[in-house]
DNA sequence: TTAGTTTGTACAGTGGCTAAACAAAGTTAA
DNA sequence: TTAACTTTGTTTAGCCACTGTACAAACTAA
């Protein structure tokens, strides 16, 4: 059943606020943090020596008086430990290592086109090995590992149906734990992972209900309520790339009729592209935005019409949710200048008056970084919670 | 900023974890209770007294003994005191009395066809004493009033907009507090408010996540997610009727093009009718009813193309969020007998795969009274938790 | 220098929890 | 019938995290 309260529950919680609260602020004392927090100065004080005691808080020194005795500046040791997030793309891997605020400390990029998994997972394997060799020294090391994938995934980490990748029934985790028998290893929906990036580091910092697109090849959705991530009874939740916006409209492979990701995604500018005269253009994104670059008419109205099929799709959820922030993500994000107009414009037009008010439609401010941001939080957030957890 | 962790929360959680285990299990001994919820027997008993001593919970004599002392048998006092359900309808307030267990003790209905919010107020709060003179004698009393409204409400219990009501920024609760000073009263919307009522007493019982959607005149959904109400960012949540099912659709009121509420509601059915060749309809849901009743077939099909068309957008909806449940409340459900088959034949076409195998679309079990025995669960609610905090 | 302010620690007291002991009340079987 | 065992619910001692208060240390300002 549910669990029960007892002192333990009371410091942990106590602790947290302490650990949040330093994380706010930055740079704080241990007087403000009784104040802003309610708890004694007495409790502040003991919950501080153990975070010092554990070496995820630091002294830095004195800070400004304000009329009495200057107070001991507290911070946060970001660099007492270090996370990897993997933003495991349909034709890429990106590995990076972040400190335990979120701090980038290298990158690393594979191409996988035409691998299988066979020959995937050894690759991300190896990547794992590259970035952690260039993590600095630390108290706690390398203490957790995040991995976005293009796919369904259970809670076990095992990628049940990951079409754009052709996988099926994956266990992802169990592979790659293989490798790193103790280490923490979470495995997640690219696009819950991209939410989570824009909720910690992203344009969503300061936000309760927020709603994150990755539209790629298909369309997927994060969706964070109440400053949660919200994965549906069985994890399946922000499948809005098959969501009906065209009753009578064109046959989706998943068999349903006028998806959304048939007029709004990758694979919708590729379809579109088909039926252009193309000079030169080969059919990729990167392909349509050079030649929109270059001011081809018909690919830039292309972009637009997607751009406004984006929007209803984004009006609808806006009017589903009522969320303060929507954030678009993903490949996609490349053609924001030739899309974001007509998506706004149709945002407008079809929410309702009241919801427009207060929701904000923007692109990713992490750029393609979200997912694999997102990744590494995870890997941060469990070992946080583990270490404030009952000594 | 967060609540503090202290002794007193503790207590009170774990009252609030006894409270519910009785309240689960019916009636129930200390022991079992302690067995069950992990607390310790000692615990269990003295949180039980103080529920005792408050009158929430009695001893209802000897169970059966297992091979020992016979346990002494609890259980909860739902007649304790009283609360108040009322269902602001278009055109009817249904005013129910049901003790702290939801069970129904009287109900009330008024005609309110043509009246405007200055009739209807006085109204309401005579129906309301009229059920309270209904009342047992009881300790508490009448603890509580919840009333649903078909419109916008915000966090003070202003209603904003209720189209079909005509009311805009009518201040409800104010307006009711004023013969009722010092009662609890709580405003919602009325999809809302039946989402709690399926939640608690209906089909709802054992679920997490619950999408109650009240199909009317329009459509409006109560989102129910890890057992608690979202209300969205500034409780406009759930304008799922004004989703876009078709892209370049009919024009709606709201402006967008298109929505769902334009297809598959009770003014879908009444747009239809008009175009059918009529025998004696006069153009109310019921009218059309008889006639499908009667066999009259234009009319068995307009339903069947209704069902079709609510089964698009549950398909959306189950897609998006991956409830365990949809459950389709409301006027609409007079029509279950013809919407029905169809419905579900779309969601099974539409939805996918996956999300098919744990989701189930069902009709409400509580009928008509869904939003009424929410609305009174809201004050039972507030009243138990009052009841269980701090001494 | 002195008075006042602010910070952070020390300490007694509170209250809710747990574990263990125990009395009461039952069953089971020789 | 009696003895042994089970089960229930209360009591008691001890634990621990919190709060409030007192206080020393460190600083500002007049």
């Amino acid at each position: 059943m549910r669990r029960t309260g007892d002192q333990f529950m009371v410091k942990e919680i106590n602790t947290s606020i302490v650990m949040d609260t330093i994380l706010r602020y930055h740079s704080i004392s241990r007087a403000r943090i009784s104040e802003i927090t309610g708890l004694n100065k007495g409790t502040v004080s003991s919950l501080v020596l153990e975070l010092i005691n554990q070496q995820l808080v630091f002294e830095t020194g004195a800070g400004e008086s304000s009329g009495g005795r200057k107070p001991v500046m507290l911070q946060f040791n970001g660099d007492t430990g270090y996370v990897i997030g993997i933003d495991l793309g349909v034709n890429y891997i990106l590995t990076i290592l972040t400190n335990l605020q979120g701090d980038m400390i290298c990158e690393h990029q594979e191409d996988i086109t035409g691998l299988n998994s066979h020959e995937i997972i050894p690759l991300l394997v190896r990547t794992i090995g590259i970035v952690s060799s260039q993590a600095p020294l630390s108290h706690y090391g390398i203490v957790g590992i995040g991995i976005g994938v293009p796919g369904m995934v259970d809670s076990e980490g095992t990628v049940l149906f990951a079409p754009n990748l052709g996988w099926t029934h994956v266990d992802l985790r169990a592979a790659v734990q293989v490798y790193y028998p103790e280490m923490p290893i979470f495995v997640d929906n690219e696009a819950n992972m991209g939410a989570i990036g824009e909720l910690q580091y992203g344009a969503g910092k300061k936000v309760a209900n927020l709603i994150y697109i990755s539209v790629g090849i298909g369309i997927g959705a994060g969706i964070i309520l109440k400053n949660e991530l919200f994965r549906g009874t069985a994890g399946y939740s922000g499948e809005t790339g098959h969501m009906t916006i065209d009753a009578d409209g064109r046959l989706c492979r998943c068999g349903n009729r006028g998806c959304w990701e048939l007029y709004a995604s990758e694979q919708a500018i590729s379809d579109m592209g088909k039926s252009i005269k193309l000079n030169g253009v080969t059919g990729t994104l990167e392909s349509y935005i050079t030649s929109a670059q270059e001011g081809q008419v018909s690919i830039i109205e292309a972009f637009d019409k997607i751009g406004h099929y984006l929007g209803i799709g984004v009006a609808n959820i806006i009017n589903i949710f009522n969320p303060d922030l929507v954030i678009i993500g993903n490949r996609l994000t490349l053609a924001e200048r030739w899309i974001s107009q007509s998506m706004q414009d149709t945002v407008k037009k079809r929410a309702l008056p009241i919801q427009r008010q207060s929701a904000i439609v923007q692109f990713s401010s992490l750029s393609s970084h979200s997912t694999a941001l997102g990744a590494s939080f995870m890997a941060v957030s469990a070992f946080l919670q583990k270490s404030t957890a009952r000594t």
